[in-house]
RNA sequence: GGACGGUUACCCAAGUGGACAACGGGGGCUGACUGUAAAUCAGCUGGCUGGCGCCUUCGGAGGUUCGAAUCCUUCACCGUCCA
């Protein structure tokens, strides 16, 4: 992105301003600055955890029409490492993804190495799932390591728990709320943004407690954690009301961890601006395409000699070019190609249905886009309480 | 012509009197997956049934035994060796 793409209120190096261009109910079509270009909300993100979108070239993100990569924390930090990133010129140049990227804190994992981790006051301390050693992580720690990485926007170093446990869940979320006090102090560079996390499970009140503490420590972006973890959509489509309710409504709104097509709407709708999610990836390589009308598992018999594309509406190169014999073809042979062309019709369902929120949004027809897109997912819509 | 060895489910293969509808692998079928310890994981794979269960299977036929994939006889086919 060069720099005749930026807007004048993004010229003048005011990084992290958040527009509000439309909104429609309580949801919102923006744009977010950042040094590496312009994000338009709502976006989804693909998740490239290890430096590399799993199966996907940097030019089939762009093809994609993707403007924003998530990465990790944990992962660089174990291998290849943060220093050895940040002398090969930082995360965009060493993975040559140009456009805007976040990484996640590493907070996540302490959650999901469950059995391997002891948290206490000051951090965590893992055992590397790689080679068993033990690791060690703080707010202080974590900040660090972004901050050789050198993302776009970085996220605090939080506490994720399960979601129904409400005395683990209130621990954490107030520990949560220390770290990220500790994250703002530890902060140096002046070209990445910080995005604060709300924890809190699925207690509206504690919910309420953290929208209110994360808001209040002057984050530019704020981020939902804990969710999507094994509590019911309803418990947290409400979460994200109840949370909403008190984020700013001019900064933006990261859901992390999410989703599912059904999710992005709902989600949208109740004031979301950022997702992101393995699911469209890891799905691909477990050989199931994401469609606007549901999942379909190419590895059945029943597509063995099925010469339409997976989505006869879809316009990416998969759909565009391949049949759904070939990517069974391809899926049964183990051919590897196969994850790469599923990846890129899942991602582009997402990344499409992010933009077509968007435009719904510009043009006030967020409600009737969306009972349409659920009715063809054939998924009851969730009214907003 | 003779001497051994072999023949088990879609394929390979274990089993050598009862716990065997038969280990294991492959293949096949199906399902799961939401800030990636995930190109992973789980289930099914003789027939009928929702299940209990019943029925038919270990090259063919016959036999021994309360009971046989397993022991005996014989036939067929495959392999190696000797004529």
């Amino acid at each position: 992105m060069n720099n005749n793409d930026k807007p004048s209120y993004c010229q003048s190096n005011h990084y992290f301003d958040y527009r509000i261009i439309a909104q429609d109910g309580n949801a919102r079509a923006g744009e977010f600055c950042t040094p590496h270009g312009i994000l338009q909300t709502p976006v989804f993100a693909p998740v490239g955890t290890q430096a590399t979108v799993k199966a996907i070239t940097p030019a089939h993100l762009e093809e994609l029409g993707a403007t924003l990569v998530l990465s990790n924390t944990y992962h660089l930090f174990l291998r290849p490492g943060d220093e050895l990133v940040a002398k090969m010129d930082g995360l965009h140049e060493f993975m040559q993804w140009h456009k805007p990227m976040l990484t996640d804190s590493g907070g996540f994992q302490v959650f999901s190495l469950a059995n391997m981790r002891k948290v206490d006051e000051d951090g965590v301390t893992f055992k590397s799932h790689i080679d068993g050693s033990m690791k060690r992580l703080t707010p202080e720690s974590s900040i660090k390591i972004q901050e050789n990485l050198g993302a776009d926007i970085i996220m605090a170093f939080d506490e994720c728990s399960d979601p129904n446990n409400r005395v683990y869940v209130e621990q954490a979320m107030e520990r949560t709320h220390r770290w990220a006090q500790r994250c703002l102090e530890a902060k140096t560079r002046e070209d990445q943004a910080l995005f604060g996390i709300v924890q809190g499970g699925i207690f509206d009140d504690l919910r309420e407690q953290s929208a209110r503490a994360i808001s209040s420590m002057g984050f530019p972006g704020h981020a939902i954690g804990g969710l999507s973890v094994g509590e019911t959509k309803a418990e947290m489509y409400h979460t994200l009301e109840v949370v909403n309710a008190i984020l700013p409504a001019e900064k933006p709104r990261y859901l992390m961890g999410v989703g599912t097509p059904e999710d992005l709407i709902e989600g949208v709708l109740r004031g979301i601006d950022i997702f992101d999610c393995v699911l469209p990836t890891r799905l691909a390589r477990h050989n199931s395409a994401m469609t606007m009308s549901g999942r379909l598992n190419l590895m059945n018999a029943t597509f063995a000699e099925d010469q339409r594309p997976i989505d006869e509406h879809c316009t990416c190169y998969t759909c565009r070019t391949f049949s759904r014999a070939y990517l069974r073809h391809l899926i049964v042979a183990k051919e590897m190609l196969a994850a790469t062309l599923l990846s890129i019709h899942n991602l582009h369902t997402l990344l499409q249905l992010a933009r077509d929120l968007r435009q719904a949004i510009l043009e006030g027809r967020l409600q009737a886009f969306a009972d349409e897109a659920m009715a063809q997912l054939n998924i009851p819509r969730t009214p907003e309480r």
